[in-house]
RNA sequence: CGGGAUGUAGCGCAGCUUGGUAGCGUACUGGUUUCGGGAACCAGGGGUCGGGGGUUCAAAUCCCCCCAUCCCGACCA
């Protein structure tokens, strides 16, 4: 029985835990920081010893960057099993069959990795398995008694970025959890897609992040709906919108703006020519005439699919062109070329565009409705008209919600105000629809023995990307400070005179003590100084840090220190192990 | 893809203008002392100066081409 319980232990700790000596482990960390690291998680993560890269937007992920993402791994395979998902792997490697199939061979541009085969047949390495899991659902599932199902992997993942940066933030390569669901009908899927909701607020939850969940822009995909996790930094790429009542959030691209403007309150002027001369922006021009940026209208036409249109903003506003697509209906909406202007802006150059003349549908944001007296293009180089007013000097086809939410804007779904953040996009979840299922003809028989689609959502988290925003969200000065549930190790014992025999003796028993109760303990049992291995711990950022001392070690101490707080406790050694234990359950 | 910059020892940099035997800091190896907040001294090892071509008696340095890496932009006229 007692070699049962000590296998398990052994078994257990193999797995789930357990120690490591610093002096046999590798961890290289840098005194300086490499020049091409700009932010803090790249320059934290290549000083720690955690990556290495090994070309532009590809990293080595060394021992110690391995196992943090390991962490995010079984944080996340846990609560998707929970879930109901299936795990399995699909390859990384994919053959173009399958794109051709879904249309996407054409329509994915140069982020697909395209490879040949010695055969000359194209491959691709994956970068998003929609297509692998629809053929295998297709391939075994034929029955509405089989639905619904959710199979999930974790995979390393290329897209060839046009800009790869900030390290993990951005790579090529990098670690994706993606999971596909399928249903029989859309409540089914609405379910399906739930359930992920949930189990992603927990993953996110369960690794000790700072997070918020939008509404996020479903695209050209679908008329269906998609919602971002974002973890909070104030470095992230993304701007989250939400309302300071609470009632609402979503990023940048997707936020609402209202139809809630008072018109300005100014007696109608007449309208009037003006020389404006090199007034190429609405900043130089605001300037050159000394109005507000606001009182600018500023008309941009607009490619939506190959058809122009003018659309019309405040000038302090920015043009949304993702609502500007949806409400097309169109695949891509973009600004026009110079040389499309130079064809449909009545010879006009950019900046000298206006809505008065123009021979095309003109669209504006509701924010202009309210606007009196601008100042507009006169669609002639160096003329602006000021004074003009809606009616009166130009016409509008439709207003609507066409630009980007700023902070303070009125929130029209709980009226509050908007407030502005930055965040991390972690995960992404997305109700697909039947896109997939019926390109390549995922089709089940229903009780009626009649052939449908199934109704498909992928939801997809960044894993490399979790890492790099945990860090992101939490260092300081000195290094990393990890969440508890994140940690590669979440203790280290420094011995600081590893050459005293009672130091090593005593640093040794509590290093056995942590780590035979399954905790991922690192014993610093180097022979540098005591300066080195203070800096490297806190570099590292292990959460709990026990310092062992032949000076405190005189009057039966050891010193326990949180790395978060910087607070730190002498007890007694016999203490020790339950100083610890408290300690990380505090920061848990 | 456009603009800017950089490439010299593992890492951080100088040298280049004005061509003449490749340097500093740190890291590394050996030794002595030291060692509870990145130790001191002594002695060492380590370089296709991103690659190719050209000019020259002579190129890290000047010229041309290429490559790589980083930053900014590629939506606000």
């Amino acid at each position: 029985m007692y070699r049962i319980i000590v296998t398990f232990l052994l078994i257990f700790n193999h797995h789930f835990g357990g120690g490591m000596r610093l002096s046999k482990y590798f961890i290289p960390t840098l005194r300086e920081v490499p020049a091409e690291a700009e932010v803090v998680s790249h320059k934290a993560m290549l000083r720690a010893g955690m990556i290495k890269k090994l070309a532009s937007g590809i990293y080595d992920y060394l021992p110690l960057g391995l196992k943090a993402i390991r962490k995010a791994e079984n944080i996340i395979r846990k609560n998707m099993d929970l879930s109901g998902a299936i795990e399995l792997l699909m390859p990384s490697v994919q053959p173009a069959e399958m794109w051709e199939e879904s249309g996407r061979w054409s329509y994915y541009g140069k982020e697909l990795l395209r490879i040949k085969d010695r055969h000359d047949r194209n491959f691709c390495f994956g970068p998003t398995h929609e297509e692998v899991t629809t053929d295998i659902v297709r391939s075994f599932i034929t029955s509405y008694k089989q639905l619904p199902i959710n199979l999930y992997q974790i995979q390393t993942k290329f897209r060839d970025e046009v800009r790869p940066r900030f390290g993990l933030m951005r790579g090529r390569e990098f670690i994706m959890k993606d999971a596909y669901s399928f249903d029989v009908d859309d409540a089914g899927a609405n379910v399906s897609y739930g359930k992920m909701r949930d189990a992603y607020c927990r993953i996110f939850d369960d690794c000790g992040l700072k997070y918020t969940m939008v509404e996020a822009d479903s695209g050209a995909i679908g008329g269906s709906y998609s919602h971002e996790f974002m973890v909070l930094a104030d470095t992230g790429e993304d701007t989250v919108i939400s309302s300071d009542k609470g009632g609402y959030s979503a990023n940048l691209e997707k936020a609402v703006c209202g139809d809630n403007w008072d018109e300005w309150k100014e007696e109608i002027l007449p309208a009037e020519k003006k020389e404006t001369p090199n007034t190429r922006t609405v900043e130089e021009l605001a300037a050159f005439l000394d109005v507000p940026v606001m009182k600018i209208l500023k008309a941009m036409i607009v490619n939506v699919d190959g058809s122009f249109y003018c659309f019309l903003v405040r000038g302090d506003h920015e043009l949304n062109l993702a609502k500007v697509k949806n409400f097309f209906g169109a695949p891509s909406a973009e600004l026009a070329s110079y040389d499309d202007i130079a064809v449909h802006a009545e010879g006009a150059p950019a900046g000298f565009i206006g809505p008065a003349g123009l021979k095309l549908e003109i669209y504006a944001d509701y924010a202009v409705r309210a606007m009196k007296n601008v100042v507009m293009g006169a669609n002639v180089k160096d003329l602006h008209i000021i004074n003009a007013n809606f009616g009166r000097d130009f016409d509008v086809k439709t207003f609507g919600d066409f630009r980007n939410a700023i902070e303070g804007d009125t929130c029209p779904v709980d009226g509050g105000k908007y407030i502005l953040t930055r965040g991390i996009e972690v995960g992404h979840i997305f109700k697909l629809g039947t896109k997939y299922s019926e390109s390549m003809n995922a089709v089940y028989l229903d009780k009626e023995g009649k052939r449908n689609p199934m109704i498909m959502g992928c939801y997809g988290i960044g894993v490399t990307r979790v890492v790099a925003a945990a860090i992101e969200q939490n260092h300081d000065e000195k290094g990393i400070i990890w969440p508890v549930q994140l940690a590669p190790f979440q203790v280290v014992i420094v011995s600081l005179n590893p050459n005293e025999q009672a130091v090593a003796d005593l640093s040794e028993t509590i290093y056995k003590e942590l780590s035979g109760l399954g905790l991922d303990v690192m014993y610093d049992d180097r022979d540098e100084r005591a300066g080195v291995k203070f800096t490297d711990a806190e570099l590292v950022g292990y959460p709990v840090r026990v310092a062992i001392g032949k000076k405190s070690l005189a009057e039966g101490k050891v010193e326990v220190t949180i790395r978060k707080t910087g607070e730190t406790a002498a007890v007694k050694k016999e203490d020790c192990i339950s100083a610890v234990m408290e300690m990380l359950e505090k920061l848990r």
